[in-house]
DNA sequence: CTTTGGAAG
DNA sequence: CTTCGAAAG
């Protein structure tokens, strides 16, 4: 999941470009930002004592390669959570299928295409019980969400269907919006549940660094706005913004190309989102924006349940 | 131009392969061969003053990436012919196009497919003329082959169709081989050539480690073997075999597989072919096998005109 | 720009 | 095993 637009960049200026002759603007020095530490406890002073991460890998055995398990031991989380693994489980590397830290995998891998989508949930607890898809057949073909039920709650991880260069794919995606909201509603008046992974949307403004020039873009469209809109309105909150409501310039993916990252021109396309029943468990959500290994940078949730 | 079948490295034995109940075959060390160092005279003493180098590079790119170029540096042929470069002309690498050392450069690439076959000429001095192809429109749609005309010589450097897989392509190759044959002997009749290049045969046993087992592989048919014994008839000379009639291990092609290079399991593709008139001329004909950057090595001629 | 599978070798 | 182009992001 990633933009490809000039203007993904456009807003930095190129360096020494010669290609026409454009205004020349902005030559600052990139706004850069960095997450302060993780806040272990919540509003009303529960100890944080549940940790969850979810990464966008962009091809797994790419990010094994580029030593991704490492951070991974690192940080820790109870629960990771990956996103577009690429892989089929056969091809699944050593490193990650031999893992003991997490004995209890699951993976979700697109049907026709395995080098295409694909989820994968690791946890150093069973669920109580685990499913794949969102129960409606023409979305649950590419591998893209994995439940797991645990006693007091569902962690769902979730690869949102990218629109699309030309938004050739929007239609579809308002269609899996509003089936994905139902599954998440279903689920939800059963136990609260914790929703994570790359979204492929980046909800306002501030989300993003160039929102101007990414409103007719995947992942910035009215109507994948809206429906991320609709879902918290549907009784869930986007952990991050909740708990830094003006923090500009985080992000957590950046385009290969034109040196995004370096510039931090980036999206907010990776999130937590939680029942509104979770928010008294709330602790910290935190972006791992100096983790490489994929365009995208982990996340990480703290709860205290 | 590789081999891809088992055959090329089963003379070996696999190490602590559990596939099979196999006999366990020669579990020797690899025989490995290394040239002597460069005659720089022929037969009659006359003193090497021209230099060839040829190399298959199995991608341009990749091999300039893997610093080609500054073994070529190091060798400095008075011409350099490559072939497999897979590339056209709007991608080719800064580094070679601007190589100042090799001012005429001449590129031939496959019309539809870029990325496949491909070879190009680098002289130190402008040939009198240079063609592409052999004037036969069927053959001449995939980059195979430049000839330049110098004073006194043709050299042509082809890259010569592989009989594929299955020998999906022998029928061509056949074809191929009798047109290419016929473009030849006319040449010669003009003035002497030196034909180099990736000539997509081991001509005898002596030629490849394995050739029991790749009796019906592409590159050691009777049709293909056949074929070039056909071209020496026609009043052309093995360069190498000439002066190095019983030289065994002597190989330019390894597949990537199965690790044989490092066993020496080999294949001698690539070729110095010179009109019989040029015979007193020759001096060395040497195989670099130690230059890395492909799965052929290149091979250097030394010639005293 | 980078990943993947597929064709070719 | 490694190249390349294509599709996808």
């Amino acid at each position: 999941m990633k933009r490809t637009k000039k203007e993904d960049g456009a807003a930095e200026g190129e360096n020494g470009s010669t290609k026409k002759a454009k205004p020349a603007k902005e030559p600052e020095a990139p706004i850069l930002y960095e997450d302060p530490p993780d806040k272990l406890s919540s509003k009303d002073g529960k100890e944080a004592n549940l940790k969850f991460t979810s990464w966008n890998v962009d091809g797994l055995r790419a990010w094994v390669k580029k030593k991704g398990l490492d951070w991974v031991r690192e940080e820790s989380p109870d629960v990771l959570c990956l996103q577009e693994t690429k892989c089929a489980e056969k091809d699944l590397p050593k490193d990650i299928t031999l893992m003991e830290e997490y004995p209890h995998k699951y993976w979700a891998v697109a049907e026709e295409n395995a080098g295409y989508s694909g989820v994968a949930m690791l946890c150093k607890n069973e669920p109580i019980k685990v499913t794949y898809g969102i129960g409606k057949e023409e979305h649950d073909k590419e591998g893209r969400v994995i439940t797991a039920e645990f006693p007091n709650y569902f962690l769902v991880t979730a690869y949102v269907p990218n629109a699309g260069k030309g938004l050739v794919r929007l239609d579809y995606r308002k269609t899996w919006d509003e089936d994905f909201k139902a599954y998440l509603s279903d689920l939800d008046k059963q136990k609260p549940l914790i929703l994570c992974g790359d979204l492929n949307v980046a909800h306002q403004e501030i989300d993003l660094k160039n929102p101007k020039g990414n409103k007719k873009n995947a992942g910035f469209t009215p109507e994948e706005r809206e429906g991320f809109s609709q879902l918290l309105e549907a009784g869930f909150v986007d952990s991050f913004r909740e708990l830094y409501p003006e923090q500009q310039y985080a992000y957590t993916f950046w385009t290969y190309m034109m040196n995004a990252r370096g510039k931090n021109v980036g999206w907010r396309l990776d999130y937590f989102v939680l029942s509104s029943a979770l928010l008294p468990n709330l602790c910290d959500n935190k972006i791992r924006s100096k983790a490489m290994g994929s365009d995208h940078c982990p996340i990480t949730l703290h709860l205290a349940i």
